[in-house]
DNA sequence: ACAGGACGTTAACAAAAGTTAATAAATTTA
DNA sequence: TAAATTTATTAACTTTTGTTAACGTCCTGT
């Protein structure tokens, strides 16, 4: 296992908590590189998906089947954690899938090593409660947005913030869906700002 | 205090993690005795508002203003925690106004309480975590219905779910606001559903 | 190289939602 | 009790979105 590699992984954690070198230690033995090729699932609806994977390179996208369509909710890069929290929180089966967009590495290990580690370890224990505080902020900030703004509003909103990345590297017609709007309609859309950009 | 307002605290925090007594007298000095009338702003949006409540009795609403209109998007009933999580979390302005929508009564503490109890004690390190676990998987759930279910879907779900409260207890033009679409939508689809139920 | 697929735009039409305003019923409050 | 406010519905009209389909372009894999 390259040593930048875990670095990277430590370095996410240690956004969240400072964990010493002998508690790290502890989580290090259980990670395991997992390979994706562009197109693959790593985590497939129906099945129970506790393992949380860091993505070390490549983009995945996590989408819920809904009248046998697929919505992308979410996409992740490089350096983020990704998983079914649900699934893994829960212990039951996964909502959603979790695809490959392009080829993607990731070191992984399953939830149970993370709940044995809360057990052992205050610091653990609260890089975990760091961790879902942060979500919280998250998914609480976008069901805002999604409940009272435009989807015109939700499109500027992107184009404006930090999440660059989504408008450079996610094709449109799945950026519509994060939106919670048609690909046509996220086309229209883009027509009606850039005419008024103009003005 | 009353030992009965007191348990009943006791018993939403050990719903998420088992306190023992002695962990719990550590958190009953810093609680106090909030009464809010009808209409009256608890938190208010541009100030800091750390503090938690445990709602005794009553219902509250939580919105965000935009476009110089109030938006609501929680509500809160008895027996329930409340509060500006972002404020408390980020201290950090709220960013939303938390109103009675009866006259209501609480049990209030500073959320700097907690922090320090994380410090303290293992167990309530943990209740933080879970409390931020039971977050994120609520709000996930919501927000995946917003981005994947239709207006119609979304009012025949609050319907058929269990949070009947909302619909028994709540005005529809606000219960509108929690769907996401205009107080007017949501009549014309409350008719449309209700001749498709004839049918 | 080339065939197939993915991607983005546009058109045409239908369905749904927003907005404003009017109305009536229910509830509050003075 | 009477007046005022809140609440829900409906109508009329505009705007937006969804859907289906067509088209061209770009990319990709064989």
């Amino acid at each position: 296992m390259e040593d930048s590699d875990l670095q990277k992984l430590k370095n996410i954690i240690c956004s969240f908590v400072d964990v010493p070198q002998d508690e790290w230690e502890l989580l290090v033995p259980h990670l395991k590189y997992q390979e994706v090729k562009k197109g693959d699932d790593w985590i497939t609806e129906g099945k129970l998906e506790t393992k949380i994977g860091f993505l070390l390179s490549g983009t995945m996208r996590h989408y819920y089947t809904h009248d046998g369509e697929q919505k992308t909710t979410y996409f992740y890069f490089e350096n983020h954690l990704t998983g079914s929290y649900f699934s893994a929180l829960t212990h039951s089966p996964s909502k959603l899938t979790i695809q490959a967009l392009t080829d993607c590495y990731l070191l992984a290990f399953p939830y149970k090593i993370l709940v044995a580690l809360f057990d052992q370890s205050k610091v653990w224990e609260r890089f975990g409660r760091k961790l879902a505080e942060y979500l919280v902020l998250g998914l609480e900030e976008r069901m805002v947005d999604l409940l009272i703004l435009s989807p015109e509003e939700r499109y500027l909103q992107l184009l404006a913030g930090t999440k660059t990345k989504i408008i450079e590297q996610i094709p449109q017609h799945l950026i519509a869906n994060y939106l919670g709007v048609s690909a046509v309609s996220l086309s229209r859309i883009r027509k009606r700002v850039t005419a008024k950009k103009i003005d």
